[in-house]
DNA sequence: CGGCAAATTGAGGAATGTCAAACTGTGTGG
DNA sequence: CCACACAGTTTGACATTCCTCAATTTGCCG
C-alpha cells in the first residue's frame, strides 16, 4: 500500500482541487478501488460523485488518434466525477489502491432536499474551476521546466503533510502520466528531471520518490525567474 | 454595436460554457458594460455572478512577468465570475459593449432560500468544468492548426446562429487574444490563418470577419486528420 | 493625407518532439 | 537465489514546430 495523503484544504496549481469534507448525509458506504481499476469511464451515465478518501485517482481524456491528456490527479479531499449533461467526460482510474465516498447524484436533482450537499458540491466545483484556470496558464504559457517545477511544488503542498517528510515527494504516477498532464513527452520530463538534478535542486531517490533539496530554487524555477 | 449572439444551449470546446438561462429570481437589473471596461478583476471580492446577455466578455489571467492566458470568452448564455474562496481569480473585461445579468452571490450562502438558483449555478459550473476539460486537451495536445481550427468551429457553434450567416464568423477579439487563448503567439495565429486561407478552407473577409468555405475541411483540420 | 496600432511576412533560432538505442528495476520462473 | 524478460525510464541524435525579432503592410481614425 501507498502512503496516505492528508485531507487538507488547498487552492493551487490544479492536480485536482481539494475542498472541505462534504457533509456526510446522503453518502453511500466508502468504496475501495484496486490499483488500476476504473471508477468510471467517459460517456458513462453519472450515478455518483465521489470524494477521494485515500489513494490517488487519475482523470484522463483521449483523442481518437490516441493522444491523451491527464485532466487531473484526484487526491484525498478532492471531489471527482462532476457530471455534464448527466454523463462523465473523462475516464477515471486508480493509480494506487484508493477509497472513495460516493454521493448519489440524483440527490442533486431535488436540491430542496439537500441544500447542504448541493452547497458543498457547488463550492467544490468552484474550487475545481479555479484550479483548472491555474492549469490553463501552466499548459498554455509555461516552459517545460516551469511546468515540472510547478507540478512538483503542487504535489509537495498536497502530499507533503502525509507520512512523507516535507521535501520528500512520492509520485504515484508514471512519467507518461506527468507528461500527459503537463502537455509534454516522457522524454522531456525525463530530461527536465535531469536538469533539476544537475542543478542540485532535487534528488531522484527512486523513480517514484523525489527529494527536494532546494525548495526556493524550485519555486524560482516554477516562476521562470531563472534561465 | 456588434452583432448579438444567440443564447443557445451548448457543450463543446470551451470558449466558456453556455447554460440554460438561470432562473430570474434574485437577479439584479441588467447591467451594461462599455467595450473595454472591466466587470471585475482578479482578487476582487465576489459580489455577483453574471449571466452574459449580450456582447462578448474576455476572462484573462496574468503571470507576474506579463505572460497572459485568456481563460475563456464569455458569450451570451455563459455564466462568468464563479468565486473561489470568495474571490475572483481572473480579470474580466468586455470585448464589445455587453449586457450582463448579475446574481447576488450572497444568495448562495443561504442555499435553502434559493435552491433553484443554486441548482442552476451548479449546472453552469459543471458545464464550465466540462468545457475546460476540452480546452485542456486543446492546450496540451493539439498543434497550432488544430487549435485554430477547433477554435473557429467552436465560435461557429456559438456565434453562428446570430445575425451572421452560418459560415461567416465575427471575431470580436484580436489576434493576440486568440493567441493567448490557444497558447500561441500572434505571429503563429496569423501564419495559421494564412495556411487555412491558402488551403481554400476559409476567407478572411475582414480582420474581424472570417468566412468558412469548406467546413468539413476545417473539421478535418481540427481533428488533425490531415497533414 | 498622415500617424498609429494591429496584423502580416520573413529569416533565423530555440525549445520540444521523434525515433532509436541503452539502461534500470522489478517480478517471474527456473 | 539467480537469471531472464519486460515495461518503464533515460540518453542521444536529429527533425520539426513554434517562437523571436525585425521589417512591412494594412486598416482605422483623426
Amino acid at each position: 500500500m501507498y502512503v496516505t495523503f492528508s485531507t487538507e484544504y488547498h487552492r493551487f496549481n490544479s492536480i485536482g482541487s481539494a475542498v472541505p469534507a462534504v457533509v456526510p448525509s446522503k453518502s453511500g458506504p466508502v468504496r475501495t478501488i484496486r490499483s488500476g481499476a476504473y471508477l468510471y469511464r467517459e460517456g458513462d451515465e453519472v450515478m455518483h460523485v465521489y470524494e477521494v478518501i485515500e489513494g490517488v485517482l487519475r482523470l484522463t481524456r483521449l483523442l481518437e488518434d490516441g493522444r491523451r491528456q491527464v485532466i487531473a490527479f484526484g487526491y484525498p479531499g478532492d471531489i471527482v466525477g462532476f457530471p455534464s449533461n448527466g454523463r462523465h467526460h473523462t475516464d477515471c482510474d486508480a493509480l494506487t489502491e484508493a477509497k472513495v465516498r460516493p454521493y448519489c447524484s440524483s440527490a442533486l436533482e431535488d436540491g430542496t432536499n439537500n441544500p447542504h450537499l448541493q452547497r458543498a458540491l457547488l463550492e467544490a466545483a468552484f474550487q475545481e474551476i479555479s484550479a483548472m484556470q491555474d492549469h490553463f496558464m501552466m499548459l498554455g504559457r509555461k516552459s517545460a521546466s516551469e511546468k515540472l517545477a510547478s507540478f512538483l511544488l503542487t504535489l509537495c503542498e498536497r502530499a507533503g503533510n502525509g507520512l512523507d517528510c516535507d521535501d520528500r515527494i512520492t509520485l504515484p504516477m508514471s512519467r507518461a502520466d506527468i507528461a500527459d498532464f503537463l502537455g509534454l513527452t516522457t522524454e522531456t520530463i525525463s530530461r527536465t528531471f535531469g536538469q533539476l538534478r544537475k542543478a542540485g535542486i532535487l534528488r531522484v531517490e527512486h523513480i517514484y520518490t523525489v527529494v527536494i533539496l532546494r525548495p526556493d530554487a524550485l519555486r524560482t524555477t516554477a516562476r521562470g525567474d531563472d534561465a
